[in-house]
DNA sequence: TTCTCTATTGACCGAATCGGTTAATTATAT
DNA sequence: ATATAATTAACCGATTCGGTCAATAGAGAA
């Protein structure tokens, strides 16, 4: 539990200079576990229902607390919206700088890295790629801007999955075999598995990880020239 | 156009039996191309909001009416939702019983035929697949109940998409490869294909199409014995 | 025990939106 | 011009919205 510490002193700062002092100072001293509960509600309810359709009510209600006390951690319904923004966007850069390996080559490998990383980020917080995944169509004129700001200002840590897929080594493919057709394929299948209803348990992630093994490896033992195996 | 004329016959039949006479003969007198046009709003709003947080406005407003008017067509919003999930039973059961061969062994063909289904579907209202999702996991009290009993009466379409992958062909496999795992992709694949963002136009799903005969391809070309293909 | 201070909530606010109605307007056809 | 049907703007009471606040519950110090 120690770990998630450092994204939330990263974010007191952002948020500070921002937002002038602000209620928030009262959600950050409560246990990291309740922080946790009331996070996981508001990720599950926005990235299902969107901003204008989530209200603070639901929320509260799916995080056992009351309403009163929502506005009294974050002020108003915006400053939470933009905090979860925020807390995810520190959470999937800093999971991706720490554990992306740029010298991995193998095509294979990378993926599986990279859905490693997608992985641990959703251990923290199941509903976060849900949530996040909502918020690039977020189209409400309370919060658009600002999700702008923010999504330009944190360099963008979901565009980086993309330039990830370059430079590997497409050697090893078969004649025959289109990479980028198969980069396509693996494409939907970890974003299928990965993007399935919020509610998971630390144990279906690592039977999804799994099975993503399985998947990967077939296709690897498969598509690779032998002398690649 | 005329294609479609069927379901609303067998549908009209369906729900004056449950529901008395209704307003929904107002709805049937109008041209097809405005019905398509209000319940494409629905099925979009209805899909990706749910049942509660989907207010009449926003679907007349998507479907470019006034709020009264849909009460004109169905007397409540509760009407249209059950007429919405009725119409799309009938579309998919139809299109299931007119394209659906049970001849056809071969495990890729079978699923390629099942997608092609889907895609004859989602032609029809791009919407439907994302909106049948959505009935799945409807919790709402004010029809959940009308919900089984339409689903059950209906033969659940939808489950024959799980028995069609029986009785497939599975020894043109190559040795140490699980088909089972193969299926498991090839639904991953193809749900990924079919179950993103709504709006589509007939352009895309087209492209859509070709993309995953290639896939599908590739990995037929790579998984069966050479006799096979 | 009593006092204090803080965490938390139930009850409440005005405003907005909800599902649904209706009277009036517009369009159509004779 | 008139009768009829299609469509809507305006409205209804009820509910829910984001947000406030005074009252309560709870933990620790005395």
């Amino acid at each position: 539990m120690t770990e998630s510490v450092n994204y939330i002193i990263m974010l007191t700062d952002t948020v500070n200079t921002i937002y002038e002092v602000s209620p928030l100072e009262n959600f950050l001293n409560i246990p990291q576990e309740k922080q946790k509960k009331i996070i996981d509600a508001a990720l599950i309810c926005f990235g299902t229902n969107g901003y204008r359709k989530s209200s603070v009510s639901d929320i509260a209600t799916a995080a056992g607390i009351s309403k009163a006390l929502i506005f009294h951690y974050f002020g108003t319904k915006k400053a939470l919206y933009l905090y979860c923004l925020e807390l995810c966007g520190n959470i999937a850069m800093c999971e991706f700088n720490e554990k992306f390996d740029n010298s991995v080559t193998d095509f294979f490998d990378r993926i599986m890295l990279l859905s490693d990383i997608k992985i641990a980020a959703m251990k923290k917080h199941p509903a976060m790629l849900s949530f996040l995944n909502s918020v690039y169509f977020e189209n409400d004129d309370e919060v658009k801007a600002d999700i702008q700001t923010i999504l330009t200002n944190g360099q963008g840590g979901d565009l980086r999955t993309g330039i990830a897929f370059a430079c590997t080594d497409i050697a090893k493919f078969k004649d025959g075999i289109d990479p980028k057709l198969v980069m396509k394929i693996l494409i939907r299948l970890t974003d299928g598995y990965l993007s399935k209803i919020p509610v998971k348990t630390r144990i279906d992630l690592d039977a999804l990880h799994e099975e993503l093994v399985e998947c990967i490896n077939l296709l690897k033992n498969n598509f690779y020239k032998e002398q690649y195996l």
